[in-house]
RNA sequence: GGACCGGUAGCUCAGCUGGAUAGAGCAGCUGCCUUCUAAGCAGCAGGUCAUUGGUUCGAAUCCAAUCCGGUUCACCA
């Protein structure tokens, strides 16, 4: 049995107890002021005898001894002071290794194998919320979005698990002048298309209408490029004709011309400047303005046709296992910010322009000057995005508020965090711009003009399909009924879809290659969950009742290598989901769940002269056959609950 | 030009709050189904951790400079 203090420590988890025991150790022998964060502790090297080490480098200056005398005496100390923790251990040069006492392993085994769902903190009354996903409903999702929505959903899995209260927000981009480009183009071209009527997704469709907008805009620019590039600016007057006129000057000056880059810059001025001119535009103009002032028919269509978005969104939703507490809508927030603007200029840490624009200067703080309200008294995405930024805040009073947005914004919510501290709203601090890496193609990004980007719903069906030949080219596919295997298939296609782009870290940008489907092999969600499945199959061997009656064995032998790895892994889950959401990186229990699912297989594999030496079911005696029912039991659970805070399922077979 | 991010095996990535001989997966090569599921296991091969200098007992990790790639610096969102 345990001593009170080592069951103290227990509840810690192990790596936290050596460090209270080291620090105080060195309290005692050194007479010196150690806390437990500054002492180092490793795994141990599997050269090396013992399972943690403590690096002792550090401590020679108070020892005034050799680190390998250093390590000794804190080895003697630690053996002396803390019998129930350790066994014994070795010095290597600085590094002092520590063997754990079993009983340590048998009984963190014997509380959590039984625990459903491993990992999952009690409430610590703090609350987050998590804003992701926010597409704009003129478009699909994309490959973009994909990323975007398995980082906020298991972000905020994540956050549950320590504790948090969260709330998953998702802002959608309804309103604007890309909306109105769908609708114009459904006015004109669709003869009164619906989804219904064509059978086509909702989300699909509106897309389609966005894409023939971006079309016919091209073929109307066209002849206004070419004539701006001929010194013809009969389509500008007054300032706008200034502003060609010298850009078209511009690309006739011998330094421009020179370099590539800057020349190409002028000419997608150019080429922005004269699109805007184009009739098509101009009517998408027009129809934004008629939807601010809020005219009815404008408005019901923008109605009907974000009504198909939202139905073909929430679809793609369902299927994906994605889910929203809070919806906010841009139409219903665009105009917020105002007042906050207001209240900064009364505090002065706003300023007026003679033009009657409203400016903030961050100049000192190393950035620029940022508008916030024209000077027609209209504001900008950012005066929008304060605005929400109080709503949430007052909606919630949440201590913490992230923000899942591509790392091209970085500049705009530091900005943001900036201008909400100056302007001291509560809401300030609490904000994090939990900022990704776009994903690319292999020859570079996505883009929808070249058409190469990638559909999400698309992409989805491939991947169940990759799932579904897989299977079926395995013969893995008996003893399942047809609607069984539907299932089998979306969790194994959608299990390598969202493993795939939460393995790395959120930060990077990565790479996916539409060449190649997604792997199933190696380091990705369906080994994984075949490894669970496997573990299910060996359960199955047993009856209910041999499942329920684990506790109470007598543990003589001590534990066999890969029996202890495997607890000692599992342990280590609570230490993983903190530093998951400290760095709010999925990718960290990516890397986890497949070290633990890799080690399994092997312990699984593992052959002596022609034996299985930890097999289950042929046990050397029925005290291993519980230990190692319990250690299956406990590494499925930790499994699955791995995965579950990644937002991946798992099969009971495969 | 300023700011920020990245550069680790042929490819995709871990490791980065300094610790022992830099790790996985894929691709390549060799073995293993009389097994509780081979979507697996065991092994071989593969490295100037972009470059140079510094800090120190110790640097892929920290600092500086340089090179390469990306993002951003709109009265767009």
């Amino acid at each position: 049995m345990l001593s009170k203090f080592a069951l103290t420590f227990f509840r810690m988890s192990v790596v936290i107890a050596i460090k209270n025991a080291a620090a105080t150790a060195i309290q005692a022998l050194y007479q010196q002021n150690f806390t437990a964060d500054d002492v180092s502790v490793n795994i141990t090297k599997p050269e090396f005898e013992g399972e943690y080490t403590v690096v002792v480098f550090s401590f020679t200056k108070f020892s005034r001894l050799k680190p390998e005398e250093t390590g000794k005496q804190l080895g003697e100390y630690l053996l002396a002071h803390y019998p129930a923790l350790f066994t014994g251990f070795n010095v290597v040069k600085g590094f002092l290794n520590l063997q754990i006492q079993d009983q340590y392993w048998i009984q963190y085994l014997q509380t959590a194998h039984s625990n459903k769902t491993v990992g999952q903190q009690p409430a610590n009354g703090r609350k987050v919320m998590v804003e992701y996903s926010s597409p704009n409903t003129n478009k699909p999702l994309h490959l973009g979005h994909l990323r975007n929505n398995f980082l906020g959903y298991s972000v905020a899995e994540i956050y549950k698990a320590n504790g948090f209260e969260v709330i998953k927000a998702n802002l959608v981009n309804d309103r604007g002048i890309h909306i109105c480009k769908s609708m114009l183009a459904w006015q004109m071209f669709s003869h009164g298309e619906t989804p219904q009527s064509s059978g086509i997704k909702g989300d699909h469709l509106v897309g389609d209408f966005y894409v023939h907008f971006e079309k016919v805009l091209r073929d109307q620019a066209e002849p206004i490029i070419s004539r701006v590039l001929d010194g013809n600016l009969k389509d500008f007057e007054g300032a706008e004709k200034d502003k060609i006129e010298k850009l078209h000057n511009a690309t006739h000056k011998p330094e421009v011309q020179a370099d590539k880059e800057k020349l190409a810059k002028v000419q997608d001025e150019i080429k922005e400047l004269s699109r805007n001119k184009t009739e098509i535009m101009q009517q998408a103009k027009i129809m934004l303005q008629q939807w601010e002032a809020g005219n009815p028919e404008v408005r019901a269509l923008w109605a009907t046709m974000n009504g198909w978005v939202y139905e073909g969104f929430n679809k793609t939703y369902q299927r994906l296992g994605i889910d929203f507490d809070k919806m906010y809508y841009e139409s219903n927030t665009y105009l917020l910010g105002k007042d906050l603007v207001e209240e900064g200029l009364r505090k002065g840490v706003l300023f007026r322009k003679e033009d009657n624009s409203v400016w903030i200067d961050l100049t000192a703080d190393g950035l620029d000057e940022k508008l916030l309200l024209r000077g027609d008294g209209t504001s900008v995405y950012m005066t929008q995005d304060l605005g929400t930024a109080r709503l949430k805040y007052d909606d919630y009073h949440m201590e913490e508020s992230l923000y899942v947005v591509a790392d091209e914004q970085n500049y705009h919510f530091k900005v943001l965090k900036l201008i909400l501290q100056k302007l001291q709203e509560p809401c300030a601090d609490g904000i994090y711009h939990l900022s990704y890496g776009m994903v690319e193609l292999p020859h570079g990004r996505m883009k929808s003009r070249e058409g190469t980007v990638v559909d999400a719903d698309d992409l989805i069906e491939e991947m169940v399909k990759t799932a579904a030949e897989q299977t079926e080219e395995l013969g893995k596919t008996k003893g399942f009924s047809e609607e069984e295997l539907r299932e089998l298939y979306e969790t194994i296609g959608l299990g390598a879809m969202k493993f795939f782009l939460l393995k790395v870290d959120p930060k990077k940008k990565m790479v996916f290659n539409p060449e190649e489907s997604i792997d199933l092999h190696g380091f990705t969600g369906p080994f994984i969950q075949y490894s669970y499945a496997r573990i299910k199959s060996i359960l199955r061997e047993f009856s209910t009742a041999d499942l329920e009656e684990l506790t109470g064995y007598s543990h003589n032998t001590a534990l066999l290598p890969m029996e202890k790895e495997l607890i000692m892994l599992c342990e280590q889950f609570n230490a993983i989901l903190l530093e998951a959401q400290r760095e709010m990186s999925p990718a960290v229990i990516a890397n986890y769940a497949f070290l633990l699912a890799q080690t399994f297989n092997s312990f699984y594999a593992k052959k002596e002269e022609g034996k299985y030496i930890y097999s289950v079911r042929d046990a050397e005696n029925e005290d291993k056959k519980k230990l190692r029912l319990q250690i299956a039991i406990l590494t499925a659970n930790t499994i699955k609950q791995s995965l579950k805070f990644m937002g991946i399922a798992v099969p009971e077979r495969m």
